[in-house]
DNA sequence: ACATGATTGTTGCAATTTGCAACTTATCTA
DNA sequence: TAGATAAGTTGCAAATTGCAACAATCATGT
């Protein structure tokens, strides 16, 4: 059943996974930043694109980093005209970020470039397989991050 | 056939992977750290666990590193009596990186608690999906591995 | 054998990233 | 309304990283 796999999956899955998120931290690090910006901000991009506009509390918790890093990550931002700091209509303290039409563009070149990547890596692939990856991947990922979102801090 | 869902299995993986990419660096800054390493260390470990004794250039090499950044987290490891320079007996440049037995043993400590977080996660699978997910992850990220060292480090 | 060039590793230095603490302003609660 | 709470910014220090310069050693061609 199950259980008898388990412990040998959970190895293969965890050696598997470690080694991708590896290669791929690499890989940002040199190919991101070609695109004017940093891995951090990148992924702020995408936040905003993704969820649409939000207050900088929201965006740090998405992140996973402490306000004042959001906020100087989103320094930047503003300061190459991806992203704009507007009042917040109902909250005085807030600001209301939003990605702007420059930062549009740049979240989709740098996908379409990553996209293209993945093409090349994965055509040779079983189609079957590729779907039941993507899945997985998605579910896995989701479950990973509301497991460390709950996490106490522990130092 | 293959080629009508490439374009969109590209997308899929693309997104699934850069979320699971994303969680796990965030859970890696909060986890590995309380280990009394940074994850570049524990990078370094794993390379010197899994390839045994190298120089210094390869293991700057294996982790995408300046052999300048290399030697300093060398220095934090042998502080910390994880690894263990030595002169390497065919090279008088070189010098022999060897992991202690107490490396070892935060490694063995380190893999155990993150097998354990993995096999949480994927208790509720199915096994034959586990399966496929972790030999796909396995080839994506060696074809991946692949292509990203022998990128001209484009600034 | 020896001079030249290449390789290995370390250190100085600056840029970047990050979190904590203190502070300001605004909102909420009793 | 006073005090507590929340959102955001800034000061500061620590950690990480790459580039350049340097020392020591090896390899190569003559």
């Amino acid at each position: 059943m199950s259980d008898i796999s388990l412990d040998r999956d959970s190895w293969d899955l965890h050696k598997a996974l470690s080694e991708l998120v590896r290669v791929y931290q690499f890989r940002d690090r040199k190919c991101i930043c070609c695109h004017d910006v940093s891995v951090t901000q990148c992924y702020a991009i995408g936040a905003l694109v993704g969820r649409g506009a939000m207050q900088l509390k929201e965006l740090a918790t998405e992140l996973h980093l402490d306000k004042s890093t959001a906020s100087r990550t989103v320094d930047s931002l503003e300061a190459k005209n991806y992203v704009r700091r507007t009042s917040d209509p109902g909250d005085g303290r807030a600001v209301r970020l939003e990605i702007t039409q420059r930062g549009r563009e740049l979240h989709a070149t740098i996908e379409r470039d990553l996209v293209q990547e993945m093409k090349n890596l994965i055509v040779d692939f079983d189609p079957e397989i590729r779907q039941a990856t993507s899945r997985l991947m998605a579910r896995l990922a989701r479950a990973a991050s509301e497991r460390f979102s709950r996490w106490p801090e522990k130092k």
